[in-house]
RNA sequence: GCCGAUGUGGCUCAAUUGGCAGAGCAGCUGAUUUGUAAUCAGCAGGUUAUCGGUUCGAGUCCGAUCAUCGGCUCCA
């Protein structure tokens, strides 16, 4: 048995030792889903008798019941019974019998006995004695709501998830890998880096502050020159419109539910009112009612008015009626549009997290026109663009393709070669099987590649999307003239290479630990005079750098210089010069590099070069070489 | 939306069984004039997220709301 079928079967066998223990301590009546190993130890789903739920002040208690089970030494008894009996067995086990139900007929059905008063639906393999875990690491650290077989129509079953380790030390390291992932959590790092904030008045909106903001606008200065070269134009459009274009859009219909709506005005109060009988004369059966009086003159908002707007949660539809405002030849074509605009997407409470998900953000947004047969050349160029921009950022990523829905739209030929197409591209990037196939996990308007980057700690996250869309061409009529003259109608691709740049930042901010490359550092040069006599020199040297668009920052405050270089210390901004007599008078600066580097007496032009040199490559690291 | 938890100066955290809300850093003032990661002294800063309740008395107990965190689900 090699180390990872070892710590399947025993992580496993820790499940069932946890769901043993919760019976135990909650009684017969709990209902036990299943419990399986995960990357770390395991978890086990459970309906726990009316009005129990687990706490965290419960979770040494089932610890130590779980120690007690194993000091019990019992047999693990696997025993294959027929369906009547397996059906028998755990009559009183909801979840039990739904899976031995939909087992097929031919399937043997095994359960596993711990000691005699557990046992439990498993293929296993399982210990053969609860001694074998007895030097086993575990820990409860959490619980969580999880649907049964992930529904959310289905019962709401409680997750109790364990830690588990062959031994204590390879316990103690993950715990201690775990804090350190919060050393490199981004909302802390954005905190000490003051890079963004949040109000509670705007919650997942972020507050972009001077230093983040500088760091944003380098990402999407990066963007724009990459684009640009792959023959992008930008347009910015309405961040509201009317809810007559999320009608044709399909939004108004399929996203309601995520939009931030501005209701229309539909009228004036004539008198005063209680707010029960004006929701019912808005026939708004969903409004909550309330005795609350509103007084006559007051403003009566209705989404139903004609004059209703909505945030928008996407570019599309937009970029749709810039493309239809005039008649389009084929010899436009591919025409991209790329657009930074702010999107607002409503998400239920408890989804937000940091700059991972939030309500307002931007997207590297692109849509190219194409006709059918461009599609695949243009594929091939956005995926050269993400192997750029990943490149930079030193992130290696996956591709995932995914097919052909069964409730999609349109002509099934279309979306065979479309399909075909994509595959052949991928297959060329990446060779046959170096992607991932999701099959019918396609958009109902078309088939997509996302790409999945993975950071320095492994974790892997959705930045980049690729979606063929043939639904909104035909929702906005779009056409362009063929070479014969016949109208034909355009292929529309969505690509993002960020993603959001809220999300994309919050990635790099953990994968860089908030230590930036160059290019990308909040302020790339903090400028630290000895002494006030210094000033004057400091702020020559501050002009230039501010003349070739370096990011720099001085203090000139009569203070120690000590203090000084610490602050921008703890701002990690990569280089720190430190100004005094001798600089001054040989025209050099000496940088701390971050990283407790030093080079002296640099004379000021090599210097500036370094910058500019940093600047431009988009290196990785904060310094190459200087000769 | 759901399960569980959290919310105390700008930041990080204290505050015994309910009994005068404190400290460090940051900030301000003054002294010090310094060549590479914390000079010294003083001052100021809080309706303990919000609203309501229990109590002689609430940061602490109860309820509601909001926000945040760990997850589920969904997503970029």
């Amino acid at each position: 048995m090699d180390k990872e079928q070892y710590l399947a079967v025993y992580r496993h066998s820790l499940a069932h030792v946890l769901a043993k223990a919760v019976i135990e301590i909650y009684g017969k009546d709990v209902q036990y889903a299943i419990g399986p190993q995960i990357e770390d130890g395991a978890y086990y789903d459970f309906v726990l008798p009316a009005g129990k739920s687990i706490t965290e002040a419960d979770f040494t208690a089932i610890e130590n019941k779980m120690h007690e089970i194993l000091k019990r030494k019992e047999d693990w008894t696997c025993r294959e019974v027929s369906r009547a009996e397996a059906l028998e067995l755990f009559k009183n086990q909801k979840f039990k019998t739904e899976l031995i139900e939909d087992l097929p007929e031919d399937e043997k059905i095994t359960v596993y006995y711990t000691g005699d008063d557990y046992v439990d639906l498993c293929r296993g393999p399982h210990v053969s004695n609860s001694q074998e875990l007895l030097s086993a690491a575990f820990k409860i650290h959490s619980t969580s709501m999880a649907y049964w077989r992930g529904d959310e129509k289905r019962d709401r079953l409680q997750r109790v998830y364990l830690y588990a380790f062959p031994s204590k030390d390879e316990l103690k390291a993950h715990l201690k890998m775990i804090e350190e992932a919060k050393e490199r959590d981004h909302r802390k790092i954005g905190t000490q880096l003051e890079l963004f904030m949040f109000n509670e008045t705007a919650p997942g909106m972020p507050y972009w502050l001077p230093r983040g903001w500088q760091m944003y606008q380098a990402l999407m200065k990066y963007s724009r020159q990459i684009q640009r070269k792959h023959g992008y134009t930008e347009i910015a459009a309405p961040l509201i419109n009317n809810k007559r274009l999320w009608l044709v859009s399909g939004h108004w219909a399929h996203y309601l539910n995520n939009m931030f709506i501005v209701p229309g005005v539909d009228g004036y109060t004539k008198a005063d009112v209680d707010v029960d009988e004006l929701v019912a004369d808005l026939k708004d059966p969903d409004a909550e009612t309330s005795k609350t009086k509103i007084e006559a003159g007051s403003v009566v908002y209705n989404r139903e008015n004609p004059d209703t707007m909505a945030a928008k949660p996407m570019n599309c539809p937009n970029a749709m009626l810039t493309y239809k405002r005039k008649t389009r030849s084929y010899k436009e074509l591919p025409i991209r549009y790329g657009e930074y605009d702010v999107l607002h997407r409503k998400e239920k409470s408890g989804q937000l997290n940091g700059l991972l998900r939030v309500q307002e953000f931007r997207q590297d947004d692109c849509h190219t026109f194409v006709m059918e047969s461009q599609i695949k050349d243009e594929i091939a160029d956005i995926i050269s663009i993400a192997d750029e921009v990943y490149k930079t950022f030193g992130v290696s990523y996956r591709a995932e393709l995914s097919t052909r829905p069964d409730d999609f739209m349109g002509d099934i030929e279309v979306w065979n070669r479309a399909e075909a197409d994509l595959r052949e591209i991928l297959d060329e990037k990446y060779g046959k099987g170096g992607y991932e196939v999701n099959e019918g996990d396609g958009a109902f308007y078309g088939p997509k590649i996302d790409l999945q980057i993975k950071d320095a700690i492994g974790r892997e996250w959705q930045c980049g999307t690729i979606q063929l869309d043939f639904q909104l061409p035909h929702n906005f009529g779009l056409t362009y003239t063929a070479e014969d003259g016949s109208s034909q109608m355009p292929v529309v691709i969505h690509r993002a290479i960020y993603g959001s740049l809220e999300r994309f930042i919050g990635i790099i901010i953990e994968n860089f630990k908030g230590n930036f490359p160059f290019w990308l550092s909040p302020m790339q040069v903090g400028i630290v005079p000895i002494r006030p006599e210094h000033n004057a020199y400091a702020k020559k040297i501050e002009d230039l750098l501010v003349d070739r668009g370096i990011r720099v920052e001085a203090d000139y405050n009569d203070i120690n210089m000590k203090t000084k270089i610490k602050t921008f210390h703890n701002y990690r901004d990569p280089y720190i010069l430190v100004l005094g007599d001798k600089e001054a008078a040989e025209n050099t600066v000496s940088i701390n590099i971050r990283g407790n580097k030093k080079l002296n007496d640099v004379p000021v032009e090599k210097f500036l070069e370094l910058c500019d040199r940093m600047n431009k490559t988009h290196c990785l690291d904060i310094i190459d070489t200087l000769e």
